[in-house]
This record gives C-alpha cells, sequence and structure tokens, in this order.
DNA sequence: TATTAGCACTCAAGCACACAGAGTGCTAAC
DNA sequence: GTTAGCACTCTGTGTGCTTGAGTGCTAATA
C-alpha cells in the first residue's frame, strides 16, 4: 500500500506555485487557483491529487477541512533552497544608500534602518565580534583635580574612556608611574587574560598600601572599560513592522517578539548563532529552524560582514515565514556589499 | 434656558467616583453602579441627573446612547488635579531598586527598565541636558603608527574619545606640538563657540600647509567628539507594554506610538517639553495636552532629576489616559529621589 | 424644591439559523 | 494517467430574536 512518493518535476511545480501563491496573497491555495494559472495545463482534480501528495510528504497542510493548501516550514524551506539557487543578485539599484558616516556605531545603526525601509521587517545589526582583543594603548590622564580619565584601545577600531573620581589630586609623577605600571602590564595582553589576579599582582608592584584605593578605582575602571569595549552592541530597527504582519498570530504573540527586540539578549543568541554557521553568505531560518524560541514563527535572514581585519559581524532580517524572500535576500547582499566596501576602503 | 451651571461638592464626588470606577475597569459607567457604591446615598436617578450636568459641562461624555459616561481629557484632568493635591507620596517600600552601577548609560538605561517592570507602561529616560558646556580637558595621543586617539572630557560627566586615522606617523614632538595648540584654543571654551573660523585661525597657526590633511582628521574628529558629548541621549523601556493596553485604540494606533518610540525624534521634543515647564515636580499630560502628536490619546507624566552641578534630565511614563495616576507619580517620585541620592553622594 | 420611582426607549451582545461559496475527496468515464 | 462530476464539509455572512444595561422623562413623594 505505502507506495513511496517522489517529489517528481511537476510536484515541484505545483509546490513552488502554492508557496509562492501563498507568499502573495497570504490565503490558503486551492487547486482551482493553481489550475487556473495556466502555467501547467492540467485541470484542477488532477492538481488536487498531486496537492494530496504533497500534503502526505509534509510540504503542505490543509489548515481545516476544506480549505486550500498553506506551506509547512518543509514546503517554504524546499521553496527558499529552490529559489535562492536560482542566483539572486544584489540590487544594485540602490546605489549609495548608506551616507558616509564616521562612527562605526552610527553607521551600523544606519545599516539597520535602511534594512527595515527598504524591506518593512525588523532589521537587526550586530556590531563586530573582536576577534584582536589585545589591549593596544592603555593611558591614564589627570583632567582636574579631583578626576582622571582612563583611555584603552582594544584591537583595532574600538576605544573606550573611562572617568575616575580620586580622592586628592595625583602629581605629574605618580600619573607617570601609574601610566608605565598599567602599560608594563596590560599593554599587548589579551583581554581574556585580565583578571583578579593579575591585578593583585599589579597592586603589589604599586606599593599596596600607600595607593590602595585609588588604585582601586583605578583597576575598577580599567575592567570595566575593557569588558564594555568588548561588548557586542546590537542595533535594532523597524520592530514595529512586525505589527503590520497579523498572521504572525494574535497580539500575544506579536508582543513576546516585539519584548525579544527590547531584551535584546535573545538577540545576541541569534547573531551568535548565524556567526557561527560555516557558510559564509546568507543564511536563512524557517519557523523552527529559528535558534530563538520567541521567532518560531519568523523566518530569520542573515548575512555576515568582515573587517579588514578578520572582525565579523552579522546583519538580518525578522519577518513572518511568508516573506518576499527574494528582496531580503537581495537586499541583504547589497547591503553586505556596501559594508564590505567601506571597510575596504578605509 | 442656559442656566448656568456649577460643579458643587456633589457633583465633585460623582465625578471623581466616576473616573476612579473607569479606571478599575475600563468599561463606561453606568448610573446604577455609582449609586450603588453607597458613598453617597443617593438613588440612580439621581445621579442620572447630575451625569447629564457633567456631561453638559464637558467632564463626561457617552460614547454611544444608552452606554454609560467615560471621563473626558477635562474630567481626567479635574481627577488628576484633585488626587494628586491629596499629597501622594513616593513609594519607600521600593528601597534599593537600582544597584550601583558606575555609568551614568548604565545608570539611567536601568531606571528606565525598572520604571517600565514597576507600572508596566512605557518608559523614557534621557541624560542629563549639559549646562556646563565647557571643554575641561584635551588630549592627543599616538595609539599606533596609523592611528591617534583623541579625548576630550565635557563639563563634569562625559569624555568621549576618538580614533583617528593618520597617513604617516608623527614624532612625540608632533603630537605634543598639537596638544599644546588644541589646549590653548579649546580648553575652557564652551560647546557652542567651537565653530569653522576657530578651526581655520588654528590651521593657521599649526602652520598650515605642512599638517593640512592630519590636521582635518583631528579637527574632524573633535569636532564629532564634542557634539557626541553635547547630545541628549534618550533611552526607553517596556515600549511593547503599550499593545497591553487595547483602550489605545486599533492596531495603527499602536503601532504609529511603537514607531514614534523607535524614531526618538518625538521623545526629545516631549523631553525638551518637560524640562522647559518651571515646575519642578511632577507633570502631567493628559490625552490632547500631549506635546507629541502620537501620543494625544496616551497620558503622559514626568519628573525632573537634576545633577549636583545643575544639570537636568526628564523621566517619564507614557500610558493610556486610563491609568494608575497614583502608582506613576508614587513610583515616579521614588526613583527621582533616589537618582537625586545617587549623584549628591558621588 | 429636591429626590425618587416608574416607564418607555435605545443599543450592544449573544444566539440560532439559513445560505452561499470555496474547496476537497472519490468515483466513473475518457 | 487524466478529467468531469457529484456529494460533502466547513467558513463566513446576514437575519431575526432576546436579553440586559443604561438612559431620559414624567409624575409622585418627602
Amino acid at each position: 500500500m505505502a507506495q513511496e512518493l517522489i517529489l517528481d518535476d511537476r510536484k515541484q511545480e505545483i509546490l513552488k506555485s502554492i508557496v509562492a501563491n501563498y507568499l502573495e496573497t497570504g490565503e490558503p491555495v486551492g487547486s482551482r487557483t493553481i489550475s487556473k494559472m495556466g502555467s501547467l495545463n492540467l485541470s484542477s482534480a488532477t492538481i488536487r491529487n498531486e496537492m494530496s501528495d504533497l500534503e502526505e510528504m509534509g510540504y503542505v497542510v490543509q489548515p481545516r477541512t476544506s480549505a486550500g493548501r498553506v506551506p509547512t516550514d518543509k514546503g517554504y524551506r524546499f521553496y527558499v533552497d529552490q529559489v535562492m539557487s536560482e542566483k539572486v543578485d544584489s540590487d544594485k539599484s540602490q546605489g549609495a544608500l548608506l551616507e558616509r558616516v564616521d562612527k562605526l556605531e552610527n553607521l551600523l545603526m544606519q545599516v539597520a534602518k535602511v534594512l527595515a525601509y527598504n524591506t518593512q521587517y525588523a532589521s537587526i545589526v550586530t556590531s563586530p565580534r573582536l576577534r584582536n582583543k589585545q589591549v593596544k594603548f592603555i593611558q591614564l590622564s589627570q583632567v582636574d583635580e579631583e578626576r582622571l580619565v582612563a583611555v584603552i584601545v582594544v584591537g583595532d577600531n574600538v576605544a573606550k574612556n573611562q572617568l575616575i573620581r580620586v580622592q586628592r589630586p595625583l602629581d605629574n609623577e605618580e600619573v607617570l608611574k601609574f601610566n608605565i605600571l598599567l602599560n608594563t602590564f596590560l599593554q599587548g595582553i589579551s583581554v581574556d587574560e585580565i583578571n583578579i589576579e593579575l591585578m593583585q599582582t599589579m597592586k603589589r608592584q604599586a606599593g599596596e598600601g600607600e595607593y590602595a584605593d585609588i588604585l582601586e578605582a583605578i583597576f575598577e575602571g580599567i575592567v570595566d572599560a575593557v569588558h564594555q569595549a568588548e561588548e557586542t552592541h546590537i542595533y535594532t530597527s523597524g520592530a514595529s513592522n512586525i505589527l503590520k504582519y497579523n498572521e504572525l498570530g494574535d497580539i500575544n504573540k506579536a508582543t513576546a517578539l516585539l519584548e525579544t527586540f527590547e531584551e535584546q539578549t535573545g538577540l545576541s543568541e541569534l547573531a551568535d548563532e548565524a556567526l557561527k554557521s560555516d557558510d559564509k553568505n546568507i543564511q536563512i531560518y524557517i519557523g523552527d529552524e529559528s535558534p530563538v524560541q520567541n521567532m518560531k514563527d519568523c523566518s530569520i535572514v542573515t548575512s555576515t560582514y568582515e573587517l579588514p581585519e578578520g572582525a565579523k559581524g552579522t546583519i538580518g532580517i525578522i519577518g513572518p515565514k511568508r516573506m518576499d524572500y527574494k528582496k531580503v535576500v537581495s537586499t541583504l547582499k547589497s547591503l553586505t556589499d556596501e559594508l564590505d566596501t567601506i571597510f575596504r576602503k578605509e
């Protein structure tokens, strides 16, 4: 009985039509609709038989008896794999979307906005994950009688500072001494190697008793600044677009999604996951494939950009499963290209 | 005919009851409900007459014929003025809500989160508007062969840095020279005074031709950093809470609101407005009183915190007009107090 | 004169029911 | 293997009915 079913050419065509149609309309697709499209000359009855097979194979489902068919995650997956293999190229027509901006932070925020605006979905952009976490430069300076400022440069692109309040002004000699101490111990070491023991050693070197409180403040400030430099920032935009797609279910799901965007913790998992994948190109997660629980009803498309020194960041789009994949992929490609170009120039 | 109506004691009581009841239930309030509350011993018929008067006076409306009454903005305003005059004190029970955090940025973000979490409305917190915009400290240092870092301290709490790429390494003497130049011209002057002319003068001083490109980069970097330091940051939290209150109307209004939160431009207007008011205490905007167009269906409650040196910032709550004003006001007071205390200590 | 009881009226919400339309699965004919 | 035809299912919509909450007005009452 259980004759094995294979996805022959005709079934593939029908499946593609179903998905394409559903992407457009958002309504379950009936056999008659497919038949009337005319690309394959078959009666609705034949289509019905094929659709029945496709259902058995798990590519489509009926949301209820006597309604049309809707693609499952598996169906979307087939469609995406198929369509994406037909080489989507980046949409060059957008031209110079990104204005010239200096600060990395501003640039990435702008990328997020452009993505969200062009696609009308929600976008996410992460700052590059540092590969080179060496402390390149560290310097303490006196601002005025009660404040010092510490400047720390980590890797190739990140500078952080920290204002440090002290009880009494230090004289030049003392500042110099601290600077020598800090540079001796910290310059060139990796961020990961900075720990309490190291700090203890430095304190002993400095002649503990005398400066104990000042040292404490300085160390605290430096550890803080370093950790901050290491942190991955996440920029999002267009989260409110999610509300436009009510097939994302009830308001509760939408709320949960928006909360995920506000929390950001889920998003950073997503970014990690996207970076982890070996495939350096476009990455597509459909429904249950999503690494984030609250996004099991969405599709996520990500891409990776790369700084000249090798640090990588993620840019991505989050939207309904019924998403315009072609457009999203081409927009992402286009912006990734543009980012890569900008970074190479600089 | 047009006998003049005055808001006598009894009408006031009834109005208060209507508003209070509506705040709780969100349903139009009928005469019978008020009558049965028992605080004033009147039959529903009497209440009906009074309610009719209140409607004529513009404090309440009927959403449709033969439904109960709902407060208008004017009605809310009466209630708020009345209830707030009964001295709400800050909710001390919350105790040490704010963990000790060093960076101002983190502190304010945390305030926003606590506000949103405690009230279940949306919150907004702005960084203090600098009053003292003097450049306190400015220093250029060489990081490595192709990069400099500029550190600028503005006012009492803000330090910014900027990485600057240069074509060739500078020797110590050159760096020193630049530092002297920068400090001579910039230290102690107000941020507003930094303009192109000043930059031109400095360039001439430096011996234009030789360093033209380097100077250009440095100036650009510095102007950028200064402007950044001057910028007011806005932190928001709990924007998704807005969706919980569907009396905020259809999904379109909710979307518009969320977009306002993402855009932030509307929010900064709001913050400006809130700071402008002479009243240094709690400020309440109801419905149409809102300075932001998209929030005409909301109520906004703001408070002002102050740094020891006089810089002021805003913290506020945005929610439905049907808002728990007492709780919101007490939470805001509590957090404002706590902020003030933290700043005074430091 | 202010309050109240009573009554007629209005409207929204819930329920039952019928009906049209879309879509399916199956069978028999081509 | 394909198709026409038919019976069946289910949703959505429109209609009519009932109930309950609430109002405004009038006349009686304290």
